[in-house]
DNA sequence: GTCCAATGGCTCGCTGTCATACCTTTGGAG
DNA sequence: CTCCAAAGGTATGACAGCGAGCCATTGGAC
């Protein structure tokens, strides 16, 4: 039975090392904290993550060797993101289940995220937040297309108003990303979607649930149709 | 910026033995080990859930300690779930935003499971399932409603068929368990709840994803009214 | 009746992770 | 100019979790 394989998946991804640093490298690639940004403080950081500063710091090495973030010592010091990111490193073949269940996941959790944003009264600060994230996103390049569409993303599921969705959607964003960065990027498509995006974010702003759900499946069909074709 | 909450969470819930507990206790309480029925070879089940068996085995002691569970050894041995579970731990106060995520959590999820599953072409297993399910539900007294609305309700995200949301609802399920054992099953709502069941598979069985949903929705709202009702 | 395969029960040494404490560097406050 | 608060860098001892191997029990196959 299927079931038993979902509740007994492994209670664990990894040991608390490669699980740091796969959230650190999320927090970048998502463009959570932005290049020129500061991490917070290693003793801080490590209690916010629930794990200790060794560990943590041996994660930050590893980000260092790879190209991600600088360190620097002293007061007003701290572990700068660096303006120039590495490249991400492909990932294996994947199947088609995997595939389908990657999409699946972000599509429920993305077009549910839209329509709780939607339905809800939004407060000044997260209008102006939607709207920042929007024109930030229109702007952006092929460069930072795909970090700056993620910080957009990332700020509608805020918008539902559930931190745990917010968690959910970031880490389904993240597996979905690494997909895409297998495929080419292409201005036509990017268009297209800068225009979907500014749909989504007006039925959420005039709290037009249907519309804002219906928009954001739409605009999701989209990359998973692009993916399907590519990885197929 | 709570974005960054939400990245910076804990990359554990805590140590391997009490995760390890927790995902025994979930499978137990959502039905999908019955009482009665056999978990799997402690090497086995080490082997999935990613964990030496010397940390299972802790775990599994403590299942035995609190009564869930009893261990026989010997060929054809192995650990059972016991025929009377223990009451449910009542957990302390919970805030309102706590449980406002909770549910809007599962909302999500569970409504797009919903309209997923209505969405595919289910093979005749997965239907056969879907049926039995809600019969069971059906005929189930006020002791084992819980557990066969869980069963229930996770065939239903399965037959959505991505092991992710599967995973997720459980997990989310779990929490507005914990949540739904502190208040009062009254009959009402119980028998008014099969309808609904009865209504939502109706509407998967019969490929109508837009009327799943909101069937799905509108039984979901019943029990997050009475949550906050008694709990506000 | 004997055997044996499958299961739970147990032990030992190794490695990862932790908490804690202390050291070094840095740049602004005074 | 001096001081010092805040940041990264380092060291140590304790403990959790692991892999691997072996033991003890059981009930069906032969």
């Amino acid at each position: 039975m299927a079931l038993r394989d979902a509740l007994f998946r492994p209670v664990r991804a990894g040991n608390a090392f490669e699980e740091t640093v796969e959230r650190l490298v999320q927090a970048i690639r998502l463009g959570v904290v932005a290049p020129g940004e500061r991490l917070p403080a290693e003793r801080e950081l490590a209690g916010r993550l629930g794990i200790s500063r060794v560990t943590l710091r041996e994660a930050i090495k590893s980000l260092q060797d790879n190209g991600y973030v600088e360190s620097r010592r002293g007061r007003y010091g701290g572990t700068f993101v660096n303006a120039e990111l590495p490249a991400a490193q492909p990932v294996g073949r994947i199947s088609g289940e995997e595939l389908a269940d990657a999409l699946t996941l972000r599509a429920v959790l993305e077009t549910g995220a839209a329509e709780c944003a939607a339905g809800r009264a939004l407060g000044p600060g997260e209008r102006r937040e939607l709207g920042a994230r929007l024109a930030e996103c229109a702007q952006a390049g092929r460069a930072d297309y795909r970090r700056k569409d993620s910080r957009l993303h990332l700020a509608i599921a805020e918008a539902a108003g559930s931190p745990s969705l917010t968690a959910a959607v970031a880490d389904a964003r993240m597996r979905v990303n690494e997909l895409l960065d297998r495929i080419p990027l292409l201005p036509p498509n990017l268009a297209h979607s800068n225009e979907q995006h500014e749909l989504v974010v007006s039925h959420i702003l005039h709290g037009d649930a249907d519309a804002a759900r219906r928009a954001m499946a739409e605009h999701l069909d989209g990359t998973a149709s692009l993916l399907r074709g590519f990885l197929a």
